[in-house]
RNA sequence: GGGGUCGUAGUUAAGCUGGUUAUAACGCCGGCCUGUCACGUCGGAGGGCGCGAGUUCAAGUCUCGUCGGCCCCGCCA
C-alpha cells in the first residue's frame, strides 16, 4: 500500500449498476460501477479489473482506447482498492468470453476512474475457494463477509426472513417486540444476568425465549402474535448452538395443536420455496415420541435414510450371552452388505458408542456359511432365528448391538446409526425431509436431581386426563407439545399452553415447585389467568438453525453476520471485556479473585 | 467439568525415529509485458516454529504446564 496516493472524492458521481448487472444487451451503454477490486491482470499496456460488489463481478478495461490517462494511473492499484469506474459496456472481442462468469459476455472500458479507497494487503485473499482458519476469519470477520459465497448466506436469509414476515402478516399476525431485560427464571437454561444500577444488588436476565411475554399478550387479546427476535442461554456452545440466537416465536389464541402445527408447516414450506425455490412435502409426516425413540433411537430423527432400530430384548432374554440376557433393553441396527467394513472400521465405530455410555459395540457379520462375530457362539438356534425373524438378516449384512440402560442403547445406537448412514452413504445430497415429533411426554427424570422436570416448559398443557397420570405414572403422562425436524435437526417446537390458574398451579406442584416459590418466579403469571386467559399455543423457530439448513451451511456461524467461538468469545471486538472500577462501583458489585487465580498470584 | 484434534513466513501447509544457514505454494515488493480472467515472466524481501518452564552437548521435533481455534460428551425446559 502507498501511503502517498491521492484519494478521490465521490462527487456528483452516482452507481448505475450493481457489478452482477450487465448482459450483452447492455452492450453500448455508459455506465458507472463502484466495488472493491478483486484481482488485478496488469499487461503493461492493458490492465483488467475485476470489479466486486454484493451483485458480482465485473471485468473493467484500462487501455488506452479508453483513457491514456486512466491506463497510466491504474498500474498503482492493488487488490480490495475501492473503485468507482465509468465507461462503455462493450462485448469482449471474439473468444475472450468467459462463460464462467454471469457478466462473462462484457467488459466495461474505463474512460474515467476514481480512487475511493486504499486497502492493506488482507490478510487472507477474498475469494470463495480459500481455506483461512476460522480464527482469522472470526478475527476480521468484515473480510471473510465480502466473500460471495457467505454472503450469499445472508442474502438467503434475508430472502427467508421476508417470506416468513410477509406469510405471517397475510395471515393476520401482529408482530410485537418484548422485553430484552427482563426477569430470571429458575428453570431452563442459564441465564445471562445484566446487573441494576438503580436498584443494586438486583439483576436482570436477557430472555432464553419471549415465552411468558407472548403468552401474556394472548391474555391481553392479541390473539395472533409474532417476532423475529433474539434469544440468550448461557451454555456451552455448539456447531449449531450460540449464545446468542434468533428466533421466529408464534403463539395463537383458540386453536388447537393441529391448527398450529398446519399453519407452521404451510410458513416453512412458503418460506423454502420463495428463498431457495426446494419444494416440501404437500404434507409433513408425523411420529409420535415413543416411535421415534423405538426406530430411530432420537426425538429428532433423520428420515431421509433407513436402518431402524429394532428392539430384540425379548429375543435374547433367555440367551446364555449374559451381556443380552441381563440388559434392561437390547436392541440392534442391520446394515445392508456391512459385512465388508473392516475390523479398524468397527473399531473406530466401538470408540464412537463409548461416547454415549457404551462398554462396546456387539457385531455379527453374516457370511455366506457362517455367522461370524465374538458372541455368536453363545447364541441358541432359537435365538439365531428369532434374530432373523426380527431384523430380516441377508448374507452380506452387519448387525450392530447394544444392551444396557435405556437411554445409553438409544443414545449410542441413534447416533451410530447417522454415523452408518453417512459412511455408507445412504444420505442423500440436497434433500429435505421434514417430520413432525408429538406426544412427547410432559416429564422428564433428572438423574443429578434425582426429579421430575418439565420436557418442554412448566406451560406446556398435559393430554387430557394426563395431568392426573402424572401422580402414578410420571414418566408416562403425555404433553400437548410437538416438535418440527428437519434432517434430523431440531429446527422448532411448541405447545399447546395451561390457560387455567389451577392447572398450572398443579403442574407447579407436580414439579416441586411450591406454593411461595411459584408465587415470587411466576406470579405475574398466576395472576393473569386469572382475569380470562383465552385457550392458546404456539411455536417457535431457530431461524439460525434453519437457514443453516437451507444454505447447506456445517455450521450456524455460517448464517450470523458476527458469531462467537466456542468459549463464547467475538474475536472481532474481544468481547467480553474487563470494565473500569468506576462502571463496577456504580453497579454494586465487587470481583473476587478466584481460587485458582489466588494460586497463580502467589507462584 | 471431561474426551479428541490443531497451533511453523502475511496465508495454507511440509518438516520421519531430536543434529549444519527451517522447506514449498500462494500473497507481498521491484522490473518487463495489449486480451487476461487463480494472467505470464525475471528478480527480491520476509519467520525461528502460540506462550512458559524442563530434559539434552543439541528441541518445531521429547516432557509438563498454559493460552487459543475447531469437533464431541455433559449441559442446552
Amino acid at each position: 500500500m502507498s501511503e502517498t496516493l491521492v484519494l478521490d472524492r465521490l462527487d456528483d458521481w452516482r452507481r448505475s449498476h450493481d457489478c452482477g448487472a450487465l448482459r450483452a444487451s447492455d452492450v453500448g451503454s455508459e455506465v458507472c460501477l463502484m466495488g472493491w477490486a478483486q484481482f488485478r491482470r496488469d499487461h503493461g499496456g492493458l490492465i483488467f479489473i475485476d470489479l466486486r460488489d454484493r451483485g458480482g463481478l465485473t471485468q473493467a478495461v484500462f487501455c488506452p482506447e479508453g483513457s491514456e490517462a486512466a491506463l497510466e494511473r491504474a498500474h498503482v492499484l492493488r487488490v480490495e482498492y475501492v473503485l468507482a469506474v465509468k465507461g462503455r459496456v462493450r462485448l469482449r472481442p471474439e473468444g475472450m468470453a468467459n462463460p464462467g462468469m454471469p457478466t462473462g459476455a462484457i467488459e466495461v472500458e474505463v474512460t474515467e476512474f476514481k480512487l475511493l479507497n486504499t486497502a492493506a494487503t488482507p490478510p487472507f485473499p477474498i475469494e470463495d475457494r480459500i481455506d483461512a482458519s476460522e480464527m482469522l476469519r472470526l478475527k476480521y470477520r468484515y473480510l471473510d463477509l465480502r466473500r460471495p459465497k457467505l454472503a450469499a448466506n445472508f442474502i438467503l436469509r434475508n430472502r427467508a426472513v421476508q417470506s416468513i414476515r410477509r406469510y405471517l402478516d397475510g395471515l393476520g399476525f401482529l408482530e410485537v417486540e418484548t422485553p430484552v431485560l427482563t426477569k430470571s427464571t429458575p428453570e431452563g437454561a442459564r441465564d445471562f444476568l445484566v446487573p441494576s444500577r438503580l436498584s443494586n444488588g438486583s439483576f436482570y436476565a436477557l430472555p432464553q425465549s419471549p415465552q411468558l411475554f407472548k403468552q401474556l399478550l394472548m391474555m391481553s387479546g392479541f390473539d395472533r402474535y409474532y417476532q423475529v427476535v433474539k434469544c440468550f442461554r448461557d451454555e456451552d456452545l455448539r456447531a449449531d448452538r450460540q449464545p446468542e440466537f434468533t428466533q421466529v416465536d408464534i403463539e395463537m389464541s383458540f386453536v388447537d395443536e393441529e391448527q398450529i402445527m398446519l399453519m407452521a408447516e404451510n410458513m416453512v414450506r412458503t418460506m423454502f420455496k420463495e428463498a431457495a425455490d426446494v419444494a416440501l412435502p404437500d404434507v409433513f409426516p408425523r411420529m409420535t415420541f415413543a416411535e421415534a425413540m423405538r426406530d430411530y433411537g432420537v426425538d429428532k430423527p433423520d428420515i431421509r435414510f433407513g436402518l431402524k432400530l429394532v428392539d430384540v430384548t425379548s429375543v435374547v432374554r433367555q440367551s446364555q450371552f449374559q451381556v443380552f440376557a441381563k440388559a434392561e433393553l437390547v436392541k440392534g441396527v442391520r446394515v445392508p452388505g456391512g459385512a465388508a467394513l473392516s475390523r479398524k472400521e468397527i473399531d473406530d465405530l466401538t470408540e464412537f458408542v463409548k461416547i454415549y455410555g457404551a462398554k462396546g459395540l456387539a457385531w455379527i457379520k453374516i457370511k455366506e456359511d457362517e455367522w461370524q462375530s465374538p458372541f455368536a457362539k453363545f447364541l441358541s438356534d432359537a435365538e439365531r432365528a428369532g434374530l432373523v425373524e426380527a431384523f430380516g438378516i441377508e448374507v452380506g449384512d452387519i448387525v450392530f448391538f447394544q444392551a444396557g440402560a435405556a437411554d445409553m442403547v438409544n443414545a449410542a445406537l441413534g447416533n451410530l446409526r447417522l454415523q452408518l448412514g453417512e459412511r455408507f452413504g445412504l444420505v442423500p445430497e440436497g434433500s429435505f425431509a421434514p417430520l413432525w415429533v408429538t406426544d412427547f411426554p410432559l416429564l422428564e427424570y433428572d438423574p443429578e436431581g434425582k426429579r421430575y422436570a418439565a420436557k418442554h416448559h412448566p406451560f406446556t398443557a398435559p393430554q387430557a386426563g394426563h395431568l392426573e397420570r402424572l401422580a402414578e405414572d410420571p414418566a408416562g403422562a403425555l404433553s400437548r407439545a410437538y416438535d418440527l425436524v428437519l434432517n434430523g435437526n431440531e429446527i422448532g417446537g411448541g405447545s399447546i399452553r395451561i390457560h387455567d390458574r389451577e392447572t398450572q398451579k398443579a403442574m407447579f406442584a407436580a414439579l416441586g415447585i411450591g406454593d411461595q416459590e411459584a408465587e415470587d418466579k411466576f406470579g405475574f403469571l398466576l395472576r393473569a389467568l386469572e382475569f380470562g386467559a383465552p385457550p392458546h399455543g404456539g411455536i417457535a423457530f431457530g431461524l439460525d438453525r434453519l437457514i443453516m439448513i437451507l444454505a447447506g451451511a456445517k455450521s450456524i456461524r455460517d448464517v450470523i453476520a458476527f458469531p462467537k467461538t466456542q468459549k463464547a468469545m467475538c474475536l472481532l471486538t474481544e468481547a467480553p471485556g474487563e470494565v473500569s472500577l468506576a462502571q463496577l462501583r456504580e453497579l454494586g458489585i465487587k470481583l473476587r479473585t478466584r481460587d485458582k487465580d489466588k494460586d497463580k498470584d502467589k507462584a
